[in-house]
RNA sequence: GCCUCCAUAGCUCAGCUGGUAGAGCAACUGACUUGUAAUCAGUAGGUCGUUGGUUCGAUUCCGACUGGGGGCUCCA
């Protein structure tokens, strides 16, 4: 007898070789049915894996993520069954479980694959499932998983195999498809029963640039069709949040094939919104101990040889731009950190000034690769909430924290809070790809690692996602799509005063390098803004609105008072339109709510005799007669509450 | 940059297998003077992204380019 210990810590009694199953089905019969694979000490297993010692047993669902993935992973392989059955002699890349279902990466040789046959691939799925073939498992020698592979042709699992070590590889068939796999798999494919395929695209075999691109066909499957269903509109409802759709309907900004790919053009509203996000940030700033200063939108050549960044970037960024008589180069600025450090320099320092912090929403300009761009959230121009701040060693993890309750207040107040902190560092592996010593990278991912830690930040650490001058902490924040993106960083710097040779005169009268922190809580004002509005669907918190309220005249009769109430509130700092046309109060309201005005004033005969307005809140509706007074005082105590919380 | 799909009026879209285009909304004009999500009527608006080719004839078929979507790679 084995004994097997369940989460909940109660210890049952099972004959050696009992199955995750069988343990399910001596709980209840409903958990039998639905469980989907289980934990097995620390790794997933398949239930029908007989257990042959003590164990600990984890039991997993449809509702826990590894059993989403099992589920999914298993999905991956009937999609190849299905492709393989309808395109003989495509050949396997991997195909492994995502976020939001599963994608097989497929060499197709000759033949074609596009949406139109996606159809025909989700019939074959189906048909599949509901053969309801088990996954067997099978463990195999490296020479017949060789020979395997070479018989089939498929050079992409002898790549895999390759790698592996003889006495841990295995194989699983379900029907006629066999696959070198990991696993773990579900019972058979019968738990799936509703299909759905939902894009193809290309993708770099192992991620390799200059290797062969596969086919990467991307599906999702659930264990109910009704999940299926919601799922597909949830999606619908998050695409009417894309910030592209609603910045075009909202005039907030566009682009021009004319001014070129990449460059964002603001509308009056967008910038609006993008000046309110500005000054909030000035105004925390200035409380924190931030100077403003202002730079050049291009640097020499020489400035940029001075950071490193020439050599780093300099032939794959804009090229340079001449003086017509002189020939000098000038870059358009990719960042401006270099233009501070200048600044930092006009005179000798002090370590009793330290630490000083240099601000600039400075707009800069970086090459990204066409097919990058998206939207706001990658462009080739765009405007970072950057600053420096130039710090002595003992005060850099101060700064660190002083910087993170920065970041996390403008998240709060903008309604982030469903972000992920990441701890980006250097690539162990591939050192040469970074400058500066061992030591200052030790040091510096150190105070990283130290300061997240104190603010109790709970973080994800990703080798190799430094820049090449130092570790970050970066902010990430998922757009509607569910596509992660960084906003917020702060990056610890020990490059950089080395090559532009800073200096601050320290108590013992001797010369001393300062530490150099980089961090933009927005990150840049074009991606923030793009996230902000995906969060709110275009229902901008009050204080960031371009149009706080729109006044809604009955009719003509009524614009002189309508001028009026607008001049008292303009008076007050609000911001809003009078629409005076031609129209019926019925429509008036409907363009008003479209636009996503918080607030409408309606403004009639009643009205005008008792120096009032009628309110209505955008999307919940009348709230009654009140004075501009009692409107403008229920207004800023709305701000107040928000910006305070 | 790579793979793939897409491109018709300011916006959203229709236009079967090739015979030079249509709707709704927006705009403009007029009438209506309006009480909580679309008043009525009229007018104007497109060398069908650009450019080669096939064809008697191309918005429609093919190629290139430009831009956009999805993903890959990249991201100071």
């Amino acid at each position: 007898m084995i004994n097997i210990t369940l989460p909940d810590g109660s210890v049952r009694q099972f004959e050696q070789g009992v199955t995750s199953l069988e343990v399910a089905q001596s709980i209840s019969e409903g958990l039998a049915r639905n469980v989907l694979a289980a934990k097995v000490n620390d790794s997933v297993w398949d239930l029908s894996r007989p257990i042959t010692e003590d164990a600990r047993v984890q039991l997993l669902t449809w509702n826990d993520d590894l059993g989403k993935n099992t589920f999914w992973h298993s999905s991956a392989h009937i999609l190849a069954e299905a492709l393989e059955a309808l395109y003989p002699g495509i050949k396997f890349g991997i195909g492994p479980p995502v976020e939001n279902g599963f994608y097989y990466d497929v060499d197709l040789g000759e033949q074609h694959f596009s949406q139109d046959d996606f159809a025909k691939v989700e019939q074959k799925m189906l048909e599949l499932a509901r053969s309801k073939s088990e996954f067997e498992r099978r463990e195999v020698s490296k020479a017949e998983a060789v020979a395997y592979f070479e018989e089939k042709g498929d050079q992409y699992k002898l790549d895999l195999i390759k790698d592996l070590e003889d006495g841990t590889i295995t194989f699983y068939t379900q029907g006629n498809f066999v696959d070198l796999c990991r696993g773990p798999h579900l019972p058979n494919t019968g738990f799936v029963k509703a299909v759905k395929l939902m894009n193809v695209a290309g993708a770099y075999w192992r991620g390799d640039e200059k290797g062969k691109q596969l086919t990467r066909i991307y599906g999702v499957t659930f264990p109910k069709q009704k999940e299926l269903t919601e799922y597909l509109e949830r999606l619908e409802e998050a695409k009417k949040r894309d910030h592209r759709k609603l910045g075009k309907e909202l005039e907030l900004f566009t682009f021009s094939e004319k001014v070129g790919m990449g460059l964002p053009l603001w509308l009056p509203k967008g910038t609006l919104l993008r000046e309110r996000l500005e000054q909030f940030l000035r105004k925390a700033q200035q409380r924190a101990g931030y100077q403003p200063v202002v730079t050049p939108h291009i640097g020499s050549k020489e400035l940029y040889i001075t950071s490193g960044h020439y050599e780093k970037y300099g032939a794959d960024s804009f090229q340079p731009i001449r003086t017509p008589n002189e020939g000098e180069e000038f870059f358009l600025k990719p960042m401006n950190c270099p233009h501070h450090c200048e600044i930092y320099k006009t005179r000798p320092r002090s370590y009793k000034e330290l630490p000083v912090r240099l601000a600039e929403f400075g707009t800069v300009y970086r090459y990204e690769q066409s097919g990058e761009l998206h939207g706001l959230t990658r462009v080739r121009g765009f405007t970072q909430d950057d600053a420096h701040i130039f710090c002595r060693p003992d005060q850099v993890k101060d700064e660190f924290l002083k910087v993170i309750d920065l970041v996390l207040y403008v998240f709060h107040s903008l309604g982030f809070e469903d972000y992920t902190a990441q701890i980006s560092l250097r690539d162990p592996e591939n050192k040469q790809k970074y400058i500066g010593t061992d030591e200052a990278w030790e040091k510096a991912e150190t105070a990283i690692i130290e300061a997240a830690a104190e603010k109790g930040l709970s973080t994800v650490t990703e080798l190799g996602e430094a820049a090449f001058y130092g570790p970050k902490l970066d902010f990430m924040v998922k757009d509607a799509l569910g596509r992660k993106w960084q906003l917020g960083t702060i990056q610890v710097d020990y490059n950089l005063p080395e090559r532009f040779q800073l200096e601050y005169i320290g108590a013992d009268n001797q010369k001393h390098r300062p530490v150099m922190l980089h961090r933009a809580p927005f990150g840049s004002l074009e991606r923030f803004v793009a996230l902000v509005i995906e969060h709110c669907g275009g229902n901008f918190p009050l204080w960031l609105s371009p149009e706080q309220y729109a006044i809604l005249p009955i009719s003509e009769k009524f614009h002189d008072f309508a001028q009026q109430v607008k001049e008292l509130l303009e008076q007050e700092d609000i911001r809003g339109y009078v629409d005076n046309r031609d129209e019926k109060i019925g429509r008036k309201i409907r363009d008003a709510e479209v636009r996503k005005v918080p607030f409408m004033l309606i403004v009639g005969e009643k009205e005008q005799e008792n120096n009032a307005v009628s309110v209505r809140k955008h999307g919940e509706g009348d709230l009654g007669s009140m004075t501009v007074g009692e409107f403008t005082g229920m207004f800023k105590a709305k701000i107040a509450e928000a910006l305070n919380k």
